[in-house]
This record gives structure tokens, sequence and C-alpha cells, in this order.
RNA sequence: GCGGGGGUGGCGGAACUGGCAGACGCGCAGGACUUAGGAUCCUGUGGGGCAACCCGUGGGGGUUCGAGUCCCCCCCUCCGCACCA
């Protein structure tokens, strides 16, 4: 055997690094949307430096975007960053730097990064938020969102976040934590800008059904959120006032087991009551109670299994169906943001209102009954049944009485069929330096003015930034006059939310240096939705939710034709690896962890647990060390071969050289080929011997498997069939070295070079050279497999006897399809066994097996 | 509590419409080459048994010639939402 030059993946990535941009292999001219294929990654925060485990969705974009290149589609692959954000401005606090600075660091270390990993963006494209040219658009946005209502500003109860000094939407607030910083969040009423989501709540929820290429998860996530209920408002009146008390209910159908009425603390009707209580130490006892729910709000409140508490108020609605008396409470369980704000309290089917009536004694009532559900009540019975107890309407079954009972009481004036949602609106203002400011001055005579579309943008006053300025403390940006009048004015000094910034980004990247609009309409409807969309879970009820919204109100107004923004969304897992923790010397890095799982430092034994991967945990793997000791081509090919794309998997260092190795045995079996394969000759199958025919099904097989692997994002399994046939035909050179049909080993290599080229690009393009090629493998077509190659010649039939694996039979490909002929050789193969048994009846499944069943 | 995923060797995971369970890789064991190996190559590797064979996809039932796959009941686990009326 001649020496093979080592597999020097050094020398072979610096030759090719550059290579592929230089060529502008990704250059899309969007006027042409001719077999266009919009794929696009979740842009990232410039967070700093990237781990293996960030490079996850970015390495299986760019195998997408090659399979799709060669494919012969025109792939639209961009690349950005979501650059205005918390994060730089804590950092810039700490090294008392300017945001931008740390932000444009960032950037170009990781743009540094996905260079080295052989990933291809058209850098031409490239979006950064925090740029005018951008955020300039957002501003846009935001008036084509005032014009139409759809942005407002009003004073309301919101989430303030005192780690990030700033005001949070309800969907960055997690278990009552900050989404950022875990810091827990107060409650503060304030004047905030909103954006009027909930008016798409209907269409956001119908929409969802369209979304068949969406994970199931992201769809059942959004539908929570979003919590549509339908129900009826009913109008209760008040003894001895002419106010009514409205409340909303899923289930009118119980209405005759109302036994009390229940007030949030925050409800308005709270205030009157006390102001009109004439015994003031009632009065006081109510404030009290009210005062202390308040208090213990947020937090308590917020949580589960709180006891439920409340205060009567001496006052009595009326039951409109019945005329009965019932009393008023005031009740720590009922939310002011949700519904009216009050409740009908039904404690006979309500799990919540049975409990409050046990404490307080109040009446427990059945009014529906059901099978599973007779006898006393030791809990609420929530579920649906027929009514008892309920004048005229006893007999109907829940369903016929919430419409005749919701039409007996619209008909009467006393309420209304009504659907509500939990998603509030979005809170977009946020008290903070680094963002997008909001086009909007205040002028003393004009009052609210915005900021007319050709003063854009409002630029960040670029100044020193010194500390926790926001902007409300520099003047030199708030004074200003104002639009209309001339007069002296103030600007707003809140900035905008991120994810405006993000909620509209894939549109930007269809013609990203337009200075003219926020996006070219005609390219963009002919460009969107994205084709394929990847990125983390975490932004099911947020960023994805904002973009639905964003989009739906552009199409509304005429600007997109497309009420969805991604056809096909994927969410990729995250990477975890081993996390050590000592008692004395807290987080260990896993490379320096001692024999024995022993500290450095102490020698104490250490805590092992299995943690995503994550700075603070010490436990993340740079890709510059793995991309050192063994390229970047292997970790691309273990980041994608180590276990399926969307499911959360283990780093280990024992699977990147696993992937080594295979890199070096396919750099070993071409080169020990590539030199013979000159002048082949044709490739003739009908000259092929039984081991080449079985080379050559092998090679269809593959290129079939992997093809529709991509494509299913399969990569693990993609990976793993490219590593059967580099196994088949490793052993077929070993196994006749001297014999090896060069024309077949010579399209087998070329294929394979091509089908693994996708997850790794750099060796591939090297081989493909050494294969005796001037061109490009970007250049190339996929490999086609004929369907014909994949029939082999034998069949192996599986025999079984009463169900189970007994023997097994070669039979020509024509004899694996005859029945009849299936069953004759079959039995007589398995003769023996069946001695002294009866055949009861043979099952054939042409092509596979044989089944005999038997009887003793 | 409600909703959505999962449960297959020592590990990550394969298995098309029900049809050879464990592909591929890691690890491990033995061997080769080496001064040496945590390098490389070869062989073996679900469990039990000398063997024929038996047992095996969270547990229990069922349908079927045949079940990881379909149906019913239950357990465990991860994730999301959660006093939403």
């Amino acid at each position: 055997m001649p020496r093979i030059a080592k597999y020097d993946f050094k020398k072979i990535e610096k030759r090719w690094k550059d290579f592929w941009d230089a060529r502008g292999f990704f250059k899309v001219d969007t006027n042409n949307a001719e077999k266009k294929f919009y794929y696009l990654n979740m842009f990232p925060y410039p967070s700093g430096v990237l781990h293996v485990g960030h490079g996850r969705n970015y390495i299986a974009g760019d195998a997408i975007a090659r399979y799709w290149k060669m494919r012969g589609l025109t792939v639209l692959n961009p690349m950005g960053f979501d650059a205005f954000g918390l994060p730089a401005e804590n950092a810039a606090i700490e090294s008392k730097t300017h945001p931008r600075e740390w932000t444009i660091a960032n950037i170009e270390g990781m743009k540094r990064q996905f260079h080295e990993w052989g990933i291809v963006y058209d850098w031409d494209r490239e979006i950064r938020t925090c740029e005018p040219e951008y955020y300039k658009w957002n501003q846009w946005l935001f008036l084509q969102f005032y014009k139409k209502g759809l942005a407002y500003r009003a004073m309301a109860v919101v989430n303030w976040c005192p780690g990030c000094e700033t005001v949070l939407a309800n969907e960055q607030v997690s278990e009552g934590r900050c989404w950022r910083c875990d810091s827990l969040v107060e409650k503060k009423k304030l004047q905030q800008w909103f954006f009027k989501i909930t008016a798409y709540a209907d269409q956001l929820l119908k929409d969802l059904d369209k979304l068949e290429h969406w994970p199931e998860r992201v769809r059942v996530m959004q539908r929570n959120w979003i919590g549509q209920s339908q129900g009826v408002e009913i109008d209760f009146s008040i003894e001895g006032s002419a106010q009514k008390l409205r409340v909303f209910t899923t289930r009118p159908d119980t209405i005759f087991g109302v036994t009390f009425m229940a007030l949030a603390p925050e409800h308005p009707l709270v205030e009157e009551f006390l102001a009109d209580e004439p015994d003031p130490k009632r009065r006081e006892e109510a404030r009290a109670f009210v005062q202390r729910v308040l208090q213990q709000g947020e937090i308590a409140r917020g949580a589960a299994n709180v006891p439920k508490e409340g205060f009567f108020t001496g006052r009595f609605a009326i039951n409109p169906m019945n005329g009965e008396k019932i009393p008023i409470y005031i009740a720590n369980y009922v939310l002011m943001e949700y519904g009216t704000g009050a409740i009908m309290g039904v404690p006979g089917h309500d799990q919540r209102d049975y409990e409050f009536a046990k404490q307080y004694g109040v009446e427990i009532r059945r009014v529906i009954e059901s099978d599973e559900n007779r006898g006393e009540l030791r809990s609420a019975f929530e579920g649906e049944g027929r009514l008892v107890n309920s004048g005229e309407f006893t007999g109907l079954s829940s369903r016929e009485a919430f419409h005749k009972i919701g039409e007996f009481l619209q008909s009467r004036g006393q309420g209304r069929f009504a659907v509500n949602y939990r998603m509030r609106d979005w809170l977009i203002s946020r008290q903070r330096y680094w963002g997008t400011p909001i086009p909007i001055v205040y002028c003393d005579r004009c009052g609210t003015v915005p900021v007319p579309e050709s003063e854009l943008p409002v630029k960040l006053p670029d100044i020193p930034f010194i500390g926790k300025k926001g902007l409300a403390e520099i003047p030199e940006f708030y004074k200003t006059a104002c639009p209309q009048c001339g007069g002296p004015a103030k600007r707003e000094t809140d900035t905008m939310d991120t994810f405006v910034d993000s909620s509209w980004y894939y549109l930007r990247f269809i013609s990203p240096h337009d200075d003219t609009r926020p996006f070219d309409p005609q390219a963009v409807n002919r460009w969107l939705p994205v084709d394929q969309y990847v990125g983390g879970i975490e932004h099911a009820t947020k960023h994805l939710l904002y973009s639905r919204f964003v989009t739906k109100a552009l199409r509304d107004m005429g600007y997109v034709q497309f009420d969805e923004p991604f056809a096909r969304l994927f969410n990729q897992g995250m990477i975890e690896h081993m996390a050590y923790r000592c008692s004395e010397h807290n987080w260990i890095h896993p490379h320096e962890v001692r024999e024995g799982n022993r500290c450095p430092h102490c020698g104490r034994p250490l805590q092992a647990e299995l943690r995503k991967m994550s700075k603070s945990q010490r436990n993340t793997i740079s890709p510059q060390e793995v991309i050192d000791q063994y390229g970047a081509d292997t970790e691309r090919l273990y980041t994608l071969f180590m276990g399926p794309l969307e499911r959360d998997i283990e780093w280990t260092d024992e699977g990147v050289r696993g992937s080594f190795r295979f890199l070096n045995r396919v750099w070993a079996l071409v080169l020990s080929q590539a030199r013979k394969l000159t002048d082949v000759g044709v490739l003739d199958t009908a000259q092929f011997g039984e081991r080449e025919r079985k080379v050559w099904q092998k090679l269809h097989h593959t290129i079939k498997a992997v093809t529709e692997d991509i494509e299913g994002f399969q990569f693990n399994t993609a990976v793993a069939a490219i590593m059967e046939l580099v196994n088949e035909l490793t052993d077929y050179v070993t196994e006749q070295p001297k014999r090896v049909n060069r024309a077949l080993m010579k399209r087998a290599l070329e294929d394979l070079v091509l089908i693994l080229s996708p997850f790794t690009p750099f060796i591939c393009e090297e081989l493909w050279r050494r294969l005796g090629h001037e061109d490009a493998v970007l250049e190339q077509s996929w490999p086609a497999y004929d369907p014909t190659a994949l029939r082999a010649a034998e069949r192996e039939i599986v025999i079984q006897i009463n169900g189970k694996v007994r023997d097994r039979l070669t039979v020509p490909a024509e004899i694996g399809e005859d029945r009849a002929e299936l069953e004759r050789r079959a039995l007589a193969q398995i003769q023996r066994r069946l001695d002294g048994k009866q055949v009861v009846k043979v099952i054939i499944v042409p092509g596979k097996l044989v089944n005999v069943v038997v009887k003793e």
C-alpha cells in the first residue's frame, strides 16, 4: 500500500475558508424568485463568545442551505444581529465603555466564529438593529401602528423589573420573574406605550390551525397564551344602587347555583361600597383587608394554592334568573386584569368558589348532575351534565343551557355572549438608553404629537455613555421643538422593547439597504413567508407571537399580502455538558476535573450534573478548542450526528473523537483510490458482478436516505447512512484490492463526497479536487438516486414459525414476489422443524417473509 | 390540575404503511503495531445458557399469523401554562 498523506485539517480548512464567500455562492437576486428558498435562523443577540452549543442551529442551517443550493434552488440564507438590549448596557456600565463598543466587538467576534465554522452567509445583507438605518424603520412601524390606533399610550398596572430597571411585557415575565435577569417582578402603575396585539387575538388563535408545519408544542403554547374563553357577560343588579355588577362566566348553565359574588380588591365598586359604608369600623376593616391583599399581591397572589380569603361588603346583588339576594364579597383570588374583575360564585361547580364557600360558610348548591356525580358534594363538580334546581331550565344539558340562558339574559338586556382572552396588549416602552427611541413628542399646546416620517430617524444621542443614564436624563435629547406648532416640547424618553426590532427583521433581509422604505413590498411578497425558520423554543410566546401579529397588522395596512411570516418552524434542542461543583471552589470546568471526579484545587469529591452549557456553570466548550484539535468539519459532523436536532443532547469529548476518526477514514479511502481513477471508462452496470451490484445498491440507497433525512431534519441518521456507505466501500476495497471496478469506485466516491459536503464542506471541497475536479462542490448537482438500482438481484426472505424468526432463505428477486414458489421453498427448507406439527396457515409477505402457523 | 413531548443495551440513539428489535456511533473486552499509548488498525459486544433454545422496547391487559409500532388501563419523567371565572 502506498503511503497516504495524513488528513491535515488545518491546511485544508485554511485553504477553503474564504473560498465560498469569495465566490459569492449565496448571493441572491431577490428580484428573481424563481425556485426561491428562504432559510432563516433566528438572528442572535450578540451576547459575547459563542460555545459549541450555539453552533448547533447555524451548522444545521448551513447544511440545509448548501443542500438546497445543490438541488438547484435559489437560497437566501441571511444573518444579522439583534443588537439592542440590556446586557450591552450592563456590560458597558461594568467596563465603563459605550454599549455600542461592546456590541460591535461581540458582533465581530461572532462573525469570525461563523467563518471558522465554514458557515456561508451573504454578509452584504447583514442587519444590525442598533444602526439608525435599521431602527429608523422601527420608528416608521410605530408611526403606522399609531395612525391605525394599534399603538397607544395608557396608564396601567405594569410589570417592573427592579434588576433591569425597566418595565416588561407580560410575555417577558415567567412565574413572576424577569426572563432575562430572574429578578422578582413588581407591579407599578405607569403611563406606557402599548401595541394592541389583543385586536388580533382571534386571528392569531385561528390561524394557528394553518401552521401545520410548526411543532405542535409551539402551537399549543400560543393557544394557551392567547387563552380564549367563550362565555356570557351577566349584569347583576345591586340592591340599593343604580350600578350593575358585571361578571364574565364560561358556565352560565350554573347560574342557579350562584350563592355569592366576589370582587377583585382593585375593583372600582369596592371604593364605592366603602364610601357608602355607614359603620366606620367596618370601613376600616375593609380597607385593611384590601390593603393586605394588595400587599400580599404580586408574589403570593400570583402563586397557586394560596388560601382563599374574602371580606363581606354588606351589600347584595340580585340573581337575574330568580331574583335571589346574593352577598357580595371582596376576594383575594379574583383578578382585576381578567374578565370584568368580578365573578359570580358557584361553589357547587367551581373548586375555587367551593373552597371560598367552605371558608366563609356560604351555601353550596348543586345545580348540575351527571352519572359520575350524584349524592353529596365533597368538592366542586366542574364537569357538564344536566341542570337541576334551575327553575324552568331544569332538565336541559349544560350545553343547551349555555345557549338558552345566554339568550334569555340577552333578551332581557341583562347579559350577552362574550369572548375573553388572557393575552394582554404588548407593552413596548422601556426605560433604558440602548434601544430605539419612540418617535413621539409631547407639546403643552398640541399634546402628543408623532414625529413626522420625514424627520426619522430620531437618533439616539451620541454621547459618552456614563452609567445608568436613560434618555430622561439627557436634555440634549429630550428638549425639542413641537413638529406641529414649533413651540418648546419634550421627546418621549422611553425606548422600544427589542422584540419590536425582531418582529419584522425577516422582511428587511429582502432589501436591507433600501433607505427609502422599510422593505420592498413586491420582493417581500415574492420571497415571504420564510420557507424554513429555525430557532430556540424560548421564543414560542414572545418573538414568534409578536412577529405573527406584526405581519397581520402590515397585511391589513396593505404592505404585505401574506398573513403568516414563517411557513415552517423547527426548534433545535440545547447541548448539555457535565457541570462539576466543588463545595469549596464552586464550579469546576470538566477539563480541569481531577481523576475520580475530584476538585483540582482541594481534592474534594465533586458534584456532577448534566446541564445546559452556560458560562456561569463553567461547563462550556469553546469551538476554537475543538477546531484547533480536530478541525471545524469534525465539530460540524459531531454536532449533527450526536442526536436528533430537536432534542437536548450531551456533548462528549469521546463522541467528537469518533467523528474525527470517521473523517480520517473517509480521507484515507478516497486518497487510496483517487490516483487510480483516471480513464476509468464507461460505467456499465450490466458488467457488474454480484459484489459490485451490492455496492451500487448501497450507494443509491444511501443517496436516497440522505436526501430524505436532510429534508426531514434528521441529520443524525443522514450521517449514519453515509457511515454505512463508507464502511461498505472500505470493505469492498479491502476484500479485493486488485479487482476494484474503477468506474464504479469513481462514481461512488464522487457521490460520497457530494452528499457528505453539506455536513463537512472543507474536507469535501478538498477531496473533490483530489478526485480530479476543477470546479466547486457547490456548483455540482445533488446526486440523484436510481430507483432501479435499489432493487437487489437477490432477496433474503425471513422464515417465521408462529411469528418467530426460525430461518432465512435467499431467492432471486423474481421469486421473492412469487407467493406459491416462496411458500414451497420455505416449507421445504424448514421441513425438519415441522415434524409432528400441523401447518394451520401460511402468511406470505412477498419480498419479505413467510410465516408458518403451526399447531402441535 | 390542564396541555404537549418522552420512556428501547453500559451511553447517545436506529427501526418505511404492524413484518429480522438494537442501524450508526460512543464505551467496554480481546488482539495487532509500538519504548509507550488516553494514537491507529482488526475482532467481539442486549441478557441468560455448553448447546438446541429461552427472555427481552416503563408496567398490566387486548387486537393480530405477527406489536417498540394499533386499542384500553396504569406508572415514571421532561417541558409549557396555571386561582383566567
